[in-house]
DNA sequence: CAGAATCCAAATCGATACTG
DNA sequence: CAGTATCGATTTGGATTCTG
């Protein structure tokens, strides 16, 4: 009846599809990993726990925002460990956990893989912008 | 001298970092991946080639600006390959190239992991926001 | 030291309308 | 059919400042 009725039912099947996209376990993997610093964390971390100004400046260029509320999900979700030593002043590391190990196992693959056929995809860049170029 | 010299000295790590980031074949492969929608155009091109409004279809909730940008970016990085069969009505059809058929199943292991472990991760999750409430 | 809070600029995304 | 162009809403990230 209504003139928006089209339009509703497009609206209600992308916030359906959010929602569905959202539970997926995949893409939460996915939206985790890729998040720019968290890679560059569990990297450092795989080498053994640090401080939170040591990861600090090791990821240089991190605003102590983005290294605390990145931290925070990393711990909510299991990947990274938080301990606190009450001394004056306070000492706070970070290590991962097993799961942490894990997922750094399979960030090496990701790595390998991106290693491998940088090459290749560059060169399709390449040949792209090329023929774009001839516009 | 200047007063403005730690903050321009941050300011040029960050600068470098970020440039450093950027060139990284990992971070390039990761931030590509875990785009919204790419998961979701390689998986569904993985069972065979696709014309672009069946795409738009599949994946509901895509707008076709998004779907255009997505292909765009993916055909750029040799991933997929786009075919125009100048027809009245005009035809374009998607396929993976051998290259987004390798993507693919990258996309598949993280995926496995994914599965694998998102128990794990509900688990910290429940932990980690059960102790939060109780503030 | 390790972070929390606030503010703000910039990038992103989607809806919509239009075109070859 | 297969897009392109434009605009507005939302999100995000960083700088900055302050605190236990």
């Amino acid at each position: 009846m209504a003139t928006t009725t089209a339009a509703q039912r497009r609206e209600k099947a992308r916030v359906e599809y959010d929602a569905f996209i959202k539970s997926c376990p995949t893409n939460q993997l996915l939206v985790r990993i890729s998040d720019k610093w968290v890679s560059l964390i569990v990297s450092a971390l795989a080498e053994g726990s640090m401080r939170y100004s040591d990861l600090g400046r090791k990821i240089a260029g991190v605003s102590p925002k983005m290294l605390t509320q990145t931290l925070r999900s990393l711990e909510r979700d299991g990947i990274v460990a938080r301990t606190v030593t009450p001394s004056v002043p306070v000492r706070v590391d970070y290590e991962l956990t097993p799961l942490g190990m894990n997922l750094s196992c399979l960030l090496t693959a990701v790595k390998d893989w991106a290693e491998q056929h940088i090459e290749e995809v560059n060169e399709a860049r390449d040949r792209y912008d090329a023929s774009s170029a001839a516009s």
